[in-house]
DNA sequence: CAGTACGTTCATTCCTGATTGAACGGAATC
DNA sequence: GATTCCGTTCAATCAGGAATGAACGTACTG
């Protein structure tokens, strides 16, 4: 049972993901679990959003890489199940600041290079990169007070038979 | 004159650009106009980075919108000049904020519309719609704060001949 | 030891957005 | 008013990553 609202949550963040330069599988994928709530299966994937096998194996060993998803053997069974982690956004924020991290880095090592007299240039190039560096710095701030939310109010685990 | 120290930047920012989903070439003008410290006609950018003059004049307005960078005719020339604002970055961190705003918004009127008997994964949504609103008000505060800190040391004016 | 059911890999195909370059239009100059 | 110099636009091309699907390896099953 998929209603028609669900689809489109799951391919706007399937446009989501792509505006944001990432696989649009990817974002329909974790919206799909988010949605689900509970384990699938890659099976379920793919017929679900109507991708191959090779997408589904592929993008969701991509999330599980940036934490927003957890994969799941349930008992003694054959299948894996996957599983959005109860606060996704978290782990995508980390991603993210991650990245910045390694922007500021090489861009500061960069501008470290800069040939003489262009001492003025090096500080714009070095303002820049600092810019990521603290930004990185802000957004780890950001997600521990996120996680502080988590734990404070953690998810319920109700779930509702929705398919 | 340019330095291969300073090509290698301009490639990095590239990059930088080119893996967020965003064209290559605006990076590439936003770092030369970063190292120039003063406006650049688009011939200067296509010679300078080997572009077309489409794409010059395409990019430079795209970082114009996103308020990266400023046009300027100075006295009465011939010639439109690009420079980049004092604080680039902060430019840029208000788009995406105004992006993470509107994908708030997408998100949460799609969950809205989510039927019966799924209040559960509504939830689970609207949580997801939520991080990405409350990110963009820390987002805002993160900006306010680097303003702050322009405002109290301002961008020294001094520029080197370096070209 | 077959036979089956999975997940992963990888060469190939496909698709989309970036880039180009020629054509256009407007403003300034002579 | 003709000419030149710019910037913009847009149709065509190009490039690069996403997606596919067949082939492969592995672990169960009978």
């Amino acid at each position: 049972m998929n209603d028609a609202a669900i689809d489109e949550f799951i391919q706007a963040m399937g446009q989501l993901w792509h505006s944001e330069g990432r696989p649009r599988i990817a974002g329909q994928v974790l919206a799909y679990l988010i949605v689900a709530g509970e384990p699938r299966s890659l099976q379920q994937m793919c017929d679900a959003l109507q991708i191959s096998k090779g997408s589904a194996s592929t993008n969701a060993r991509l999330l599980e890489d940036t934490g927003a998803l957890r994969r799941v053997r349930p008992l003694g069974a054959r299948q894996d199940a996957w599983l959005a982690v109860p606060n996704p956004s978290l782990a995508l924020l980390q991603t993210v600041t991650r990245r910045f991290r390694t922007s500021a880095e090489a861009i500061t090592r960069l501008a470290g290079a800069f040939p003489e007299g262009m001492e003025a240039a090096q500080g714009r190039v070095e303002d820049f990169a600092d810019f990521y560096r603290r930004s990185a710095d802000f957004m780890d701030e950001w997600a521990a007070r996120i996680g502080q939310d988590c734990q404070a109010e953690p998810q319920e685990s109700k779930t509702d038979g929705e398919d």
